[in-house]
DNA sequence: GCCAACGTTGGC
DNA sequence: GCCAACGTTGGC
C-alpha cells in the first residue's frame, strides 16, 4: 500500500470568535462557518494526517499561533441548516449539503506568536499566501518547504 | 457569458 | 475608518 504523503496548510481564525486556547481547551474542533468555496475545496483535498498551522487573525498582532492536525473529513457542517446561525445558508438542502469540513485535534500552542510582520521577513509573496498583500482566503496550503522553516522557526 | 454593483475580509 | 483584493449577485 502506497502511503499518501503528509500535506501542510494553513487556517485563520479570528481569536475573539475560535482560538488557540478554545482548540487546547476542546482538544478537537469541527472547522465549520467556512462559506468560501476555495476554501471548502482545499478542506476537500486535505486528508488524515495532514498538519495544519493555526493562524490569528484580525487582532493584535495576527500570526501562527500552534499547530493542528486533520482527523476527520467530509463532515457536513451543521450550521448551514441551523437558522439561529451566522452561517445560516437557507440555499443549502439536507439531501446535498453544500458545505462540510474537516476535524482538527490539537498539536501544540507556540510559545510565541509568529506574527505576520515576522512571516513577511521569512517569506518572499506567493511562498507564503498569507503574507501576499490583501489575501482574504480563510484556508490556504503551505509548501512542505515553508512548512519545515516555519516548524524550525517555531522550536527556537 | 459579460460586467457593474455590492459585500466581505482583514491589515493598517 | 480606509482600502485593496477579491467573491457573489443579478440584469441583460
Amino acid at each position: 500500500m502506497e502511503q499518501k504523503e503528509t500535506s501542510y496548510w494553513l487556517m485563520k481564525s479570528e481569536p475573539d470568535a475560535y482560538s488557540i486556547k478554545n482548540l487546547e481547551a476542546d482538544g478537537t474542533t469541527i472547522w465549520d462557518g467556512i462559506r468560501n468555496y476555495q476554501a471548502r475545496n482545499f478542506m476537500r483535498k486535505m486528508n488524515i494526517g495532514d498538519q495544519v498551522f493555526f493562524y490569528h487573525s484580525n487582532c493584535k498582532p495576527p500570526g501562527i499561533v500552534g499547530l493542528m492536525e486533520v482527523i476527520d473529513k467530509n463532515i457536513t457542517d451543521p450550521t448551514q441548516f441551523d437558522q439561529n446561525s451566522k452561517y445560516f445558508d437557507p440555499k443549502s438542502n439536507r439531501d446535498s449539503p453544500r458545505w462540510d469540513c474537516v476535524k482538527v485535534k490539537f498539536i501544540s500552542k507556540f510559545k510565541k506568536i509568529l506574527s505576520l510582520q515576522e512571516l513577511r521577513s521569512l517569506f518572499i509573496e506567493d511562498d507564503l499566501i498569507v503574507v501576499k498583500k490583501g489575501n482574504r482566503l480563510s484556508i490556504t496550503p503551505v509548501k512542505e518547504e515553508s512548512a519545515k522553516l516555519l516548524i524550525d522557526n517555531l522550536k527556537n
